[in-house]
DNA sequence: ATGTCACATCTAATGTGA
């Protein structure tokens, strides 16, 4: 099984770029954010003409989640069901061939201390909570999405420029730690020890062209799913050149259950 | 270098969010 996550940064800017990266790629399952468009209005024929499924929760302007399969997609729940909590489209989850898969768009918090920060440390509360209570840690299960969180230093292109900064504070780092400790491990990490490995690079000035990265995407696996990891990739030629997404896809291969 | 995108709105330059 092969499965993906992508920050497309808009379904509609990015449809091209998409149908061609899942052609070539042809993942069995793809988490993707930032769809930015309601359920109605989105382009689900394209893929579909490539033999995906879609679960989908959309949303106007800001943020949305989705999953696509080529295989039928089981159990399908948005959000975290703790009303009112659930207004912003950040997070989905379903079955695809016995493993449970959820996509998530972690808030981005904008700045250390603002109230955006602190509603990101509470949203990853939150989805702790979801695992306790709506995962069973023991099934096969995958947490993949934007997670707006660098986990180590060695995540960063420039550690001590990006030293307590946004997406690199340790209360951020602490509250990430406290999701992965429900029994997740880091799939890219499984794969590869080293730094210098990005999925987002900053629309603004050379930032793609000099490597000066962060990556805080990942796919997060149940420890059954984490043994049957094969290998993980960030698909870094996914940002080149023209309407790219500011995110590069994230993909890992299992082995069959 | 507050440098780029995407989307929205009193359709045209500006605000918001990233």
């Amino acid at each position: 099984m092969k499965v993906a996550s992508w920050n497309v940064n808009s379904i509609r800017a990015r449809h091209d770029r998409l149908v061609a990266w899942t052609a070539e790629h042809r993942p069995d399952v793809l988490c993707l954010q930032e769809i930015k468009v309601e359920n109605d209005q989105f382009p689900r024929e394209s893929l579909e003409a490539q033999g995906y499924r879609w679960a989908l929760w959309g949303q106007r302007t800001y943020n949305g989640v989705a999953i696509a399969a080529r295989s039928e997609l089981r159990d399908v729940v948005v959000g975290f069901g703790d009303e009112p909590g659930d207004a912003e489209a950040r997070a989905i989850a379903a079955t695809v061939d016995g493993v449970r898969i959820a996509s998530v768009y972690i808030p981005n918090g904008q700045a250390v201390g603002s109230d955006k920060f602190a509603y990101k440390l509470a949203w990853l509360a939150r989805l702790r909570a979801w695992l306790d209570r709506a995962v069973d840690p023991g099934q096969p299960f995958l947490l993949c999405g934007d997670f707006n969180v660098a986990p180590e230093d060695r995540d960063v292109h420039d550690p001590a420029a990006w030293a307590g900064k946004i997406h690199c504070s340790e209360p951020e780092r602490a509250a990430l730690r406290q999701v992965l400790g429900w029994g997740l491990v880091d799939v890219f990490r499984r794969h590869h020890e080293e730094g210098d490995h990005y999925s987002w690079w900053d629309y603004r000035g050379v930032s793609f062209f000099k490597n000066r990265g962060l990556r805080i995407d990942h796919i997060f696996a149940s420890a059954s799913m984490a043994a049957r990891s094969r290998g993980c990739e960030i698909d870094r030629e996914a940002r080149k050149g023209q309407n790219a997404s500011d995110h590069a896809p994230v993909y890992a291969t299992f082995d069959a259950g």
